[in-house]
DNA sequence: ATTCTGTCCTGTAGGC
DNA sequence: TGCCTACAGGACAGAA
């Protein structure tokens, strides 16, 4: 559930609180959770130092000072959640617990336990990584490679958006707006629209994309920021699970 | 090559 | 109240 701008919004502010503390202690709580052997992923991360967080496509990488990585795929239900305080923090969804230093404490939460946390020397060594389609916000995705794509793809626009190979980050809510705002219809053929659908659909993507990072996301079940809160851009969902049901 | 189906899990909502 | 089923919409493996 958590998508490009939720996974945004916890890297935004986990590089603001993360920064330069040190992993002093971890405590699995379900191994399911750890990608690898758990004895591994603990002695690999023990003592390591935070330089900086980022992301790649719904991915949360936490950078080391020793040029190693943390990633983190929330998946549907994942949360990183920070605090002062081990006892604010525990849920009956803990699944891992990092003791960082200056008291910190960042806990992995995940429901239902698809989400992963892998620790990695390199990032290619990453195969969602290596794999992953274009930022849809940065320069690389522009209006003329969106229609150079779309006329080689015969798939039904959603599904091809929500596809990480096309484009990074994009589920199935954002995908749904995004189509909304464009006024283009989810079963329509990617190859078959037309060059004003592909600018209006460019532009949507930008602007919904935007403007939910700008509202921190968006808490339709699970997600919640670093901080435990939820986003507000479920406020201005337009059709997303919004069917009437009769 | 692409598209579909099932799988990993847990919790909630709705029907009866 | 409680039992049962459908579903959540992320990624990937394996089948069609």
């Amino acid at each position: 559930m958590p998508e490009l701008p939720e996974v945004e919004t916890i890297k935004e502010d986990l590089n603001k609180t993360l920064k330069a503390l040190t992993i002093q202690s971890i405590k699995i709580l379900d191994e399911r959770v750890i990608q690898g052997q758990p004895q591994k992923f603990l002695q690999s991360l023990q003592g390591k130092t935070i330089k900086q967080v980022s992301r790649r496509a719904k991915a949360v990488i936490i950078h080391f000072t020793d040029q190693t990585f943390l990633i983190v795929h929330l998946k549907m239900t994942g949360q990183l959640i920070v605090a002062k305080a081990v006892q604010d923090l525990m849920i009956k969804e803990t699944k891992v617990i990092f003791m960082l230093s200056k008291n910190w404490v960042l806990v992995y939460n995940d429901q239902r336990v698809f989400g992963k946390l892998t620790f990695v020397k390199r990032l290619d060594e990453c195969s969602y990584l290596n794999n992953v389609g274009p930022e849809p916000l940065e320069q690389d995705a522009n209006v003329g490679w969106l229609a150079q794509e779309l006329k080689k793809r015969k798939s039904p626009i959603k599904p091809l958006l929500m596809n990480q190979m096309f484009v990074a980050g994009i589920g199935n809510i954002y995908a749904s707006e995004i189509l909304f705002e464009a006024r283009i219809s989810p079963t329509r053929q990617a190859s078959r629209l037309k060059s004003g659908e592909v600018e209006k659909l460019h532009k949507a993507i930008q602007d919904i994309l935007k403007s939910a990072i700008k509202w921190r996301g968006c808490s339709m079940r699970n997600y919640r920021d670093s901080a435990g809160e939820k986003g507000l851009f479920m406020n201005k969902i337009k059709v997303y699970a919004r069917q009437e049901k009769n």
